[in-house]
RNA sequence: GGCCCAGUAGUUCAGUUGGUUAGAACGCUAGCCUGUCACGCUAGAGGUCGACGGUUCGAGCCCGUUCUGGGUCGCCA
């Protein structure tokens, strides 16, 4: 029968017992996390979130602790009161408690545990699947607890810096209606309405331009998000945003407050000073000098595009692509990769074919210069080529021709591939940079209709307005999005707040005057009303949580996350209902 | 929906060209031990080799299917 708790107060957390306390009487309470039995004498590391302290059970000092201590085992919950003393015993450095230790005067054992099915230690190797089933134990964990904890730190920070820029926190709806764009929604049946559907939003996007028009000039909120897709590491069902949207400013002014916002949560956090202003690209110099739209600013290998030298060479597969519209383009491997071997180049064939790409030309300047492709070339074209790349001794070039998207896809991923095989991904380094100039709007062959990149309340920018009509897909947008080494980590842009531009743009996607209104009537009526000229931002939480920990998945930094089948591997859901609720519901299953 | 990777004691792994009773470390249990902190010593328990089917005299190993988990392309306005 277990211990009661009546009585004891905690007086100290395990972690916090130092030197300071020594000859003062503590009470701790936590987690044996491991049980030294050494007969006359038991050492138990008492666990907490805030690190281990080393107890001390001597029959001299208290026999019937001693006796209650000989049946501890590990994962017991225990309270111990007792006196802190310097370590009799040599210290241990390895721990910030490791110069004193307290002996046990009184032993609680709260309650008893079973083994658990893995050791509750740093850096665990047992597979992600096993512990995510007992996540409750996994994020026992130190490491996991470190994330969790700064986690927090973040959301505070966050809800800290905005407040003192005038930020409000408003709540916005869970139980919101369904938009057919973007992403597949969840659906939550209504009882009251019988085959109507809430859905959960896939962001507070309308909510909070609302708040705008109602004079709440300046909202943040850190909200859930919810999308019905495919997972992937840094991408699940449900998410976490810090949302933000802003009356009244100009596009820098909304960069400003960001980059002074990223600043504090770096200083705060891991006491590093970030350069501002960061860097701004526009979209086409992002794909042109790296392939995508979210550049990992780390290290360099630039794209280059070899077209304007290659468009009538004599090799056809190079030449053809060109008059066809695409381009021959390349990066050049620097740092000693031209050691790399045909196998590890079939390989990287392999890889760039993943992104639609037919093939993969090289040039390896090792001891002697070798290429798949020059041997179909002029002199002058190959020399141009090399004085493009800036080619050296113990370079590898690697050069895709094909439709531009596939090219920048392919080449964009091979350029971070190779930088990740050469070890240059330093998780300490972190570079920040503004991607903005977003196209507007993007053709999608199968339904044969443009989409909005971003979302329909996106403003254009000014000076490509009269291309809406003629050249939609030429129109950019006052979007921005804020990239961390290679993620995405924030977006946002100015929104439309001008009722004719946004019927306009409605149009645009192929609404009709009644689809428009039926979707967002509510919107429309609303900016008719009075609309500010307005802008907003949202940071994904758990990518910034990810990146600030060095973690390579944000189930890291989520307590209780989803794995890729959209499932939760400790309460199994999704799950069954009952036939009650179904029919309450008016739902009927069919299986197809 | 496609492609790639993994699955052997509680955990992490090894397991030869297919061949006797499937091993190790950690963990666990019991005993001993008063200065350990990866405590030590002794003894012990623990396996449907993810599942199903096939090939074979014989399968952890070969083949097929399937399940589970991970990565990724599509998808994610």
């Amino acid at each position: 029968m277990a211990d009661n708790f009546l009585g004891l107060k905690r007086s100290n957390y395990c972690g916090e017992v130092l030197k300071s306390l020594v000859d003062t009487e503590v009470v701790v309470c936590g987690w044996a996390s491991k049980v030294r039995d050494h007969g006359g004498l038991i050492f138990v590391d008492l666990r907490d979130r805030t690190g281990v302290v080393q107890c001390v059970f001597d029959k001299a000092v208290s026999e019937e602790a001693f006796n209650k201590a000989v049946s501890v085992r590990t994962e017991f919950v225990l309270a111990v009161r007792g006196k802190v003393l310097a370590r009799q015993g040599t210290a241990n450095d390895k721990i910030a408690t490791g110069d004193i230790e307290i002996y046990a005067e009184e032993l609680r054992i709260l309650s008893a545990a079973q083994t658990p099915p893995f050791e509750i230690i740093e850096n665990s190797k047992t597979n992600e699947e096993t512990r995510l089933k007992y996540r409750y134990l996994d994020l026992r964990r130190p490491d996991l607890q470190r994330n969790i904890m700064l986690r927090s730190k973040i959301a505070n920070i966050a809800r800290n810096y905005f407040e003192e820029n005038g930020f409000l926190e408003i709540e916005t709806p869970i139980l919101v209606g369904s938009t057919p764009e973007g992403a597949r929604d969840y659906l939550v049946p209504s009882r009251i309405h019988k085959g109507k559907f809430y859905a959960l939003p896939q962001s507070p996007q309308i909510y909070k331009q609302l708040l705008m028009l109602s004079g709440y000039d300046r909202y943040m909120q850190i909200a859930r998000c919810f999308r019905d897709e495919d997972l992937r590491a840094d991408r699940q069902p449900e998410f976490t945003q810090i949302d933000l949207e802003l009356s009244f400013v100009n596009m820098e002014e909304i960069l400003e407050i960001n980059e002074g916002f990223l600043k504090q949560l770096f200083k705060d956090t891991k006491g590093i000073t970030l350069e501002t202003p960061f860097l701004r690209l526009t979209y086409k110099e992002a794909m042109d000098r790296f392939g995508s739209d979210k550049p990992d600013l780390r290290f360099g290998f630039e794209l280059k595009n070899l077209s304007d030298i290659l468009e009538n060479c004599e090799f056809s597969v190079f030449s053809d692509v060109i008059k066809r519209g695409g381009s021959v383009r390349a990066i050049n491997v620097k740092g000693g990769a031209a050691s790399i071997t045909r196998k590890e180049i079939d390989k990287l064939l392999e890889f760039v074919k993943i992104y639609r790409a037919k093939g993969l030309a090289w040039i390896r300047l090792h001891d002697e210069t070798t290429s798949s492709f020059t041997k179909f070339l002029s002199e002058s074209e190959t020399s141009g080529i090399m004085e493009r790349m800036g080619a050296e001794k113990g370079d590898v070039i690697f050069v895709i021709a094909d439709k531009d998207e596939i090219v920048f896809d392919a080449l964009g991923a091979l350029r971070c591939e190779c930088a990740g095989r050469l070890g240059l991904l330093n998780k300490e380094d972190y570079k920040f940079l503004w991607v903005t100039e977003f196209p507007l709007l993007e053709y999608d062959e199968t339904d044969k209709r443009y989409y909005a990149k971003h979302h329909p309340f996106t403003s254009p920018m000014e000076e490509d307005i009269h291309l809406l009509d003629t050249e939609p897909g030429k129109v950019r947008a006052k979007a921005y999005d804020i990239v961390l080494n290679g993620t995405e980590v924030g977006g946002g842009s100015m929104r439309i707040y001008q009722n004719e531009l946004q019927s306009k743009m409605f149009a645009m996607l192929g609404f009709t005057q009644e689809q428009a209104e039926a979707q967002f009537g509510f919107l429309l009526e609303a900016f008719k009303y009075g609309a500010p000229p307005h802008a907003g931002l949202a940071y994904g939480l758990d990518r910034l949580a990810m990146l600030l920990v060095g973690e390579d998945s944000i189930r890291d930094v989520i307590a209780f996350p989803k794995v890729q089948n959209a499932s939760e591997l400790m309460s199994n859901c999704p799950s069954d209902v009952s036939e009650k609720q179904l029919k309450e519901l008016g739902i009927k299953i069919v299986n197809s």
